[in-house]
DNA sequence: GCAGATACTTGATCTTGTCAAATATGTAGG
DNA sequence: CCTACATATTTGACAAGATCAAGTATCTGC
């Protein structure tokens, strides 16, 4: 890790960290009913969000960006593509790697994830238009260091 | 909700929300590797973390602290009084109530999970202090709102 | 062409989650 | 007191998500 300066634990970084699992805590919850109604688990419809149909991925991608096990994507794509949300196709050059690509039900069943999943939590879209700039360029920063 | 203003989604809360949601499934993907190493899932060291030690829950508060049904908490508490960390006592008043308290082992286990919960995500510690203390005060205002 | 690596699948097993039905207890009215 | 209804928890059935170990197909390098 290349940070010039040590990251250091401070108390208001262990506050905020409270506040922020708080916040995900409860938006997750919400989220979550609303995908109820798309007939969406939460898992699936993050894999949806993953799967820019621009780019469609291979499962051991979509495993990476889900943190878990390859096998474990062999049931999320089985579901997915049982309901004509994903495809999959051999990758041209290697037939052992399947990519996963969206059928055109599952475009647009994406758009309605991101339009559920991109909706903030009540409690920053309640913040002043000055707080919910600041909270972005914060979190940019942030996120910034994690790809350092 | 009595809020003054009126919730504005602004492009601007948008992106906070998808930053937001990054660090967070990135930082639960870190607490769930560690807590592999205390055999807790995420779910049963998030209850030993709702178990203060001072104030014992009965169950039926417990699953509305998960937003989950109560037959869920029925196998949770089972798997935690397994191990010797919670136990069920009736409530006094009423018998019907079952009032979850942790044991020693419960509470010594809780202290290893709330450091390891409380830990701010890569992203967060990284923030500079100025950044950290206005983030935890952006934080608090958008809790605020939530509990109005 | 063979040995070993890699991508995915399969099967076993566990935890979490929901729902409907059962049990036990509490409360209010008659 | 007894009945009817409400509430707290449990149980059983079942699906999704997760991990692990083993299997299959395919690639790559010697």
């Amino acid at each position: 890790m290349a940070t010039a300066t040590e990251p250091v634990t401070t108390s208001a970084a262990r506050e905020a960290q409270k506040l922020f699992f708080e916040i995900g805590m409860d938006h997750r919850a919400k989220v979550g009913a609303r995908l109820v109604e798309l007939s969406l688990t939460f898992v699936q419809a993050h894999a949806l969000r993953l799967l820019d149909p621009e780019r469609p991925l291979p499962m051991s991608s979509l495993a990476e960006l889900l943190f878990c096990d390859a096998s474990n994507v062999t049931g999320i794509a089985d579901r997915l593509e049982s309901r004509g949300l994903v495809e999959r196709r051999s990758a041209e050059g290697d037939r052992r790697v399947k990519v996963l690509t969206l059928t055109p039900a599952g475009v647009e069943l994406r758009s309605r994830v991101l339009e559920i999943m991109g909706e903030p939590p009540e409690a920053i879209a309640s913040l002043s238009p000055a707080d919910q700039r600041a909270l972005r360029d914060i979190l940019r920063r942030a996120v910034a260091h994690l790809r350092d």
